[in-house]
DNA sequence: AAGGTTGTTGCCAG
DNA sequence: CCTGGCAACAACCT
């Protein structure tokens, strides 16, 4: 579930709490809870896959990691690792297997806000900047680093390198720069239509590359490959994606 | 129905 | 000191 657009979804479901004020926090979660009582949700700001709940001199970090999950209003699994649930005047929000953490107000402003790829402050420049500077980086890598891509996952990975037509393991260094701007556009912009697919259910028939064994263009069969520094999985077409190397 | 995975941290070895 | 590799986490999908 959780790369960047759905993150999105979730800030929208829990929108309705900013202003308010916490009742009640219980879960799992290792942080002082007892602090959260009483403060009002100032704001709720996303950065890649994380979200940040600011309170008045607090926030809470929380990253979903893999497995992770959310409800609001009721605990509709309740089997699942309640890790922090924050109830409010008259609803609440529940987070599940996921990972939580208090952290400074000050550490908000560590953040380089600009390279989140669905954030209105996006900055494709400084994403083309940081390319430029790893020209080891294989681009399968590089659409997984945080600190160039934040919000993108291995599925938005395999889509957006399918429909640029790079095989994954292509070195940036090798790529030539009008490759290098079509990969920075079509990762906010597959970023997009994977949180409009996401909002109605229809992601996954989307999908063009991603768990798939026959490539939609040509109708060669798919490579399936663990490949770069995480060994993360990728599906691609030897025919359609030009290895750079 | 067992095995893999939309992700990250933290530990250990070298 | 740094780096790389991998276990741990624990729920859903196929």
């Amino acid at each position: 579930m959780p790369e960047g657009p759905s993150i999105l979804l979730m800030k929208e479901s829990i929108q309705k709490f900013e202003g308010q004020k916490v009742t009640e926090a219980s879960g799992n979660a290792k942080i002082d809870k007892d602090i959260l009582v009483g403060k009002t949700l100032q704001q709720i700001k996303t950065f890649g896959k994380q979200t940040y709940l600011i309170f008045d001199d607090v926030a809470i970090r929380i990253h979903l990691l893999m497995f992770g999950s959310h409800s609001v209003d009721e605990q509709t699994k309740p089997d699942r690792q309640l890790r922090l649930a924050l109830l409010f005047s008259n609803s609440g929000m529940y987070f599940y297997t996921c990972n939580v953490k208090m952290v400074d107000k000050d550490f908000l402003a560590t953040i380089d806000w600009e390279a989140d790829v669905m954030s209105d402050d996006w900055n494709p420049s400084k994403a083309e900047k940081k390319i430029k500077a790893n020209p080891d980086m294989m681009v399968c890598d590089a659409l997984m680093d945080q600190d160039i891509f934040s919000g993108v996952g291995n599925i938005i990975k395999n889509e957006v390198l399918f429909r640029i037509g790079v095989q994954p393991e292509s070195l940036l260094g090798k790529m030539p720069t009008k490759k290098i701007k079509e990969l920075i556009k079509e990762a906010r912009n597959y970023s997009f239509d994977f949180l409009e697919w996401k909002r109605d259910f229809t992601l996954k028939k989307h999908w063009l590359a991603h768990t798939k064994k026959i490539c939609p263009k040509c109708g060669q069969k798919l490579i399936k490959k663990q490949t770069g520094k995480g060994k993360r999985r990728s599906f691609f077409c030897e025919n359609d994606q030009k290895l750079y190397q």
